[in-house]
DNA sequence: GTGTAAGCTTGATCCAGGTCAACCGAAATG
DNA sequence: CATTTCGGTTGACCTGGATCAAGCTTACAC
């Protein structure tokens, strides 16, 4: 349901430190950027950084100075209230960017979280607010960045406001499919990288309904499941679930 | 619980129509901005609209060109999905900015309807752009509103997939007071501007379980109610409905 | 390898909130 | 002023998903 980006196809060969030539960088931040430009881009990017699954890029309270981006892996961000209650707010994989809620308060807001062995760009904020001042088009389009995540962000409020449990995970699935996709991946077939509960979270749902939706979308031949292998056998039955009605 | 601005007392004494004398900058654009700065920034303004209660200020799908500041008066937010479904996004009030969304499609991706008589200024997006190239003070300011829009979107997603009924309510009530306060009005008593039903669809829940917690809360006396004027008699009392657990 | 823990599945039961329905009051319309 | 309509309240009942519980599978530690 939430898109959140949608271009495509990248082969994973050469990787080299500069911006300019980062294969990601039309999922990420620039594109449209004369040769100039793009050379000056490469000052952005402070510090590349290596995560093992488990560890935190950034946790809720930690002073902001840097959005991230993205290179390879994947993550998820998750507020927590006091009396323990965790709400997984999103799930972000390579090209897409993580820290814009750190913006408003200069403080981070939310835990970020790798869910596999990743690696991101540090793009220190104040550098990115002072290049977009002098490049028309990378402000555009980092404006264009945080106006999709308050989109996509009404996209779940959606889905966890009005859909059921069925129609939730569908669109989760989807959702995915669809992102894998636009960063040349199988759409048909896939490993989720978190666990059932880290799904219900997002989803505003128990693990085991989760786990029940999943065997039930098997069972109507939608999908195939095998622990965190997916493969998607009916796309549109997954899609004609979500519209009529519940 | 979703924070939408924190600035003090508003004196609701003369309007007049350049920005640099508007009472409201504070919670919607510029602050910190030299002299000089604040008389370009009237510039920014293109036009200033009136709409009666009912009326559309945008529609899903229109052309996005320009971002609304509200003057005065009361909004709702809201998306539709194709089976009729409707989710309430968010309720906006004086000083606050309608229309982020659309920036990132050049489409608006919602619909904003006046809950009251109201007055905006439509500030063209392309010339907010090219102003904060050239103020920092306004790029940065910018920046933190987007931002501060995607914690608040943070907020409601928790609510929605964390929280039981009454708590949602508490929270809902809890936040408007904070943001009657924030505008120099009581924070303890106030009038609704939105139907039952649309306090229901932006948390989720249906118009009898709202109507049944505003009835709970007057039993146990934390508010009292009478149709759409609210009273909050025990803030804690709410407060304390949202710490421990369910 | 073997043991242990973490994650997943499935069943049985329960309850918060949805649904359906009746009624009431306020405010808009003629 | 009478009438209709819209929004709100309250009750009775039902159900989707939560909760509790048991067993299974996979992956990691030793």
């Amino acid at each position: 349901m939430p898109p959140q980006s949608a271009t495509s196809t990248i082969s994973l060969s050469v990787i080299k430190t500069a911006c300019s030539n980062c294969n990601l960088r039309e999922l990420c931040l620039p594109f449209g950027l004369s040769l100039d430009e793009l050379e000056r881009l490469d000052d952005l990017v402070s510090t590349r950084r290596r995560l093992k699954r488990g560890e935190h890029l950034y946790r809720s309270g930690m002073p902001f100075d840097a959005i991230y981006a993205i290179r390879s892996g994947f993550f998820k961000t998750d507020v927590l209230l006091e009396d323990g209650r965790e709400q997984v707010t999103g799930f972000q994989m390579a090209g897409e960017l993580l820290g814009l809620d750190g913006i408003s308060s200069e403080h981070h807001t939310c835990n970020a979280v790798a869910l596999e062995d990743s690696e991101i760009c540090a793009i220190p904020f104040s550098r990115l607010e002072s290049l977009s001042r002098e490049i028309h088009t990378l402000q555009h389009h980092f404006h264009k960045v945080m106006s999709r995540e308050i989109v996509r962000d009404h996209g779940v409020m959606m889905l966890l406001g009005t859909m059921r449990a069925e129609e939730r995970l569908a669109a989760f699935l989807l959702n995915l499919s669809q992102r894998f996709t636009a960063r040349g991946f199988s759409h048909a077939e896939f490993y989720l990288r978190m666990t059932r509960e880290e799904i219900g979270s997002y989803l505003g749902l128990k693990l085991e309904t989760v786990s029940r939706a999943f065997s039930k979308f098997q069972e109507e031949g939608f999908i195939a499941v095998q622990q965190k292998h997916i493969r998607i056998l009916d796309v549109n039955g997954l899609k004609a679930l979500m519209n009529h009605r519940a």
